[in-house]
DNA sequence: TATGAATGAGCCTTCATTCAT
DNA sequence: AATGAATGAAGGCTCATTCAT
């Protein structure tokens, strides 16, 4: 079954859900409202539900373009020559990519039973993939402490995020933060 | 003037209140709601809120057990004669006491600015002047990697907790998290 | 922008609010309560709250009617020949306006700054503006006793209200307490 | 049966709640409430509904002082020579002690039937007798508008009274408004 | 398909009153 | 007699979701 391709002011609505629910995310925190949002895109709760039937299934529209992105950051991270590089390439795409969208955070922190499309979970599968590539070569080279999981990994990064948004100046934090982490995941 | 102790009818409904809503917010993560956790008890709304008239004055409340032997902790981490072990006792007591008690959590990753209670104020600033002795100690000695500030110590425990809580099994990856912390914020 | 038109079911659903609220108002005085008037009226809560959002709006909803009838007979009162019969009519038409609709009173007992809607503070700015025409045609012919202003005849009338409900059989007594206010504004 | 007298220490409650209960009406409003008036007048709950079981009897209790002076009034324009002085002195002392203690206001705009003490139904009863004397002897001088009840006094007293509550500055239009009443209740 | 009115469960909070201490 | 903790009905309001138009 092919979804069928939306008509143009299906899609126009759409479109303009999603602009309106990232603003409000990235303004007022991640309590979205459905309600709320309809009204603040000037659209119909109706027309809301129809295109986004639960919270998730709006989370994972606005953090597609977040998690697309991260894929081809971590097919590049694989690509690389150096097994450490790649590692970093890829802990810097997994934290940078969840601050600069909050829905991406709330998909990664949560576990895949609770995904509401295929579209997300395939994502999610690749992205494992990709991660496994990447940390089996650092592993393959002692690159990596022994013990830690490819899951230990992305929810380190996870917390890391957590971390940085604890305070304030999270910009100028980011670096130090990840200095620690990847020094902390290094063998030796 | 000295806070006189509670009747002991009184006294009863407070405990079984934290008791429940300890066990809530053990089993069913921070949505601690002030009627639920009466119902629970079996006590009515009107002494919920009389012990506690904010959820965040329960919270603190909570919270206080931990906190109180998180700063047992911390004295004992700063008077340790070696100083990185210092840090890795403070470090591991601010994870474990977090980790034993949601409450802890909650108020160690908001501002002071929400305390209800003095208390709670006292305790953090008490635990503030311990971690800066315990960290001071470890930069006189150039243990610690520089550039990282104090609070930027306390964000990256506050995640670790959230990454060790977004997956199952917590106990057999603590250590594991803890160690790439700590070896993350060692200098060299 | 001219307000759209209600829906059918939403403007059966108004009235039956505003119906109910008016009974509820004459029957059991001027605590009205939305959500027993939404219970009353057979209506979620969230309908009452849609339509009138504070117990305010509701008053002023209610009060709309007798508040535009009390306008029309302001002017007519403004239009007569005569000075004093032209008082008589503005005086008697507050009070029978108000015995009618008990809302009314609210509104003119309260502060402007409380209305929440534009409609209500301009009927009241109207009737500021016809009554000042009233009263200064009377003064400048020598026929109210000096001293009064304007305000003070629509507190007085407001106060001979109250006086009137204090007791029983009101509308035997209407005229009586009328005449004497009229007698007492009057000069000489 | 004769009421016992009170303990010292249970009098001295009675007055220290009572001296509250009149502090807290006077700047708050008429909404009393018992809890409320204990708690700023250091005293348990408990003993507050001790000494007063009812809103009602609080109040009475309150408004006993000024009826008392009021019934002093009264009996003293029953003397006075002139009849119309009678009536002018006694309407100025019905509306002065309302004003000066808005608990007596609650008891004279309420029914006999809501009295919780038979006190207060005697004072009652004393004053409409003393009114009536006051009242009769003017309508046997022609001095008095025909059909004017002596409960239509009072009640026009009440809605003067409540008509200087509605806006400001409240002592500057109290002449006036008495004024008004004399000039409207007298006869020609 | 789009709309937005309607719904009502459910949370928060207050307060009059009772009753164990 | 005094105390004040406990109670719980009741009111205010929000918001996720459904459904008539």
């Amino acid at each position: 079954m092919v979804t069928s391709p939306l008509r143009a002011d299906a899609a126009r609505n759409r479109d303009l859900l999603l602009a309106t629910a990232r603003a409000v995310l990235a303004a007022e925190g991640p309590t979205l409202q459905l309600n709320d949002i309809a009204r603040r895109a000037g659209v119909g709760v109706g027309t809301a539900y129809r295109h986004f039937p639960t919270r998730r299934a709006l989370v994972e529209a606005l953090a597609d373009d977040a998690f697309t992105a991260l894929l081809g950051e971590a097919r590049e991270a694989n690509r690389h020559d150096d097994a450490w590089t790649g590692v970093a390439m890829l802990l810097r795409a997994l934290l940078l990519r969840q601050l600069a969208d909050p829905a991406l955070t709330e998909i990664l922190s949560t576990g895949p039973d609770q995904d509401a499309t295929e579209r997300t979970t395939g994502h999610r599968d690749e992205f494992t993939t990709l991660a496994r590539g990447v940390l089996e070569r650092a592993r393959a080279a002692d690159l990596l402490r022994p013990g830690l999981a490819d899951d230990d990994l992305q929810h380190l990064v996870c917390g890391v995020v957590f971390a940085l948004r604890i305070g304030d100046s999270l910009e100028e934090r980011v670096d130090r933060y990840l200095q620690v982490l990847l020094r902390g995941i290094r063998a030796g």
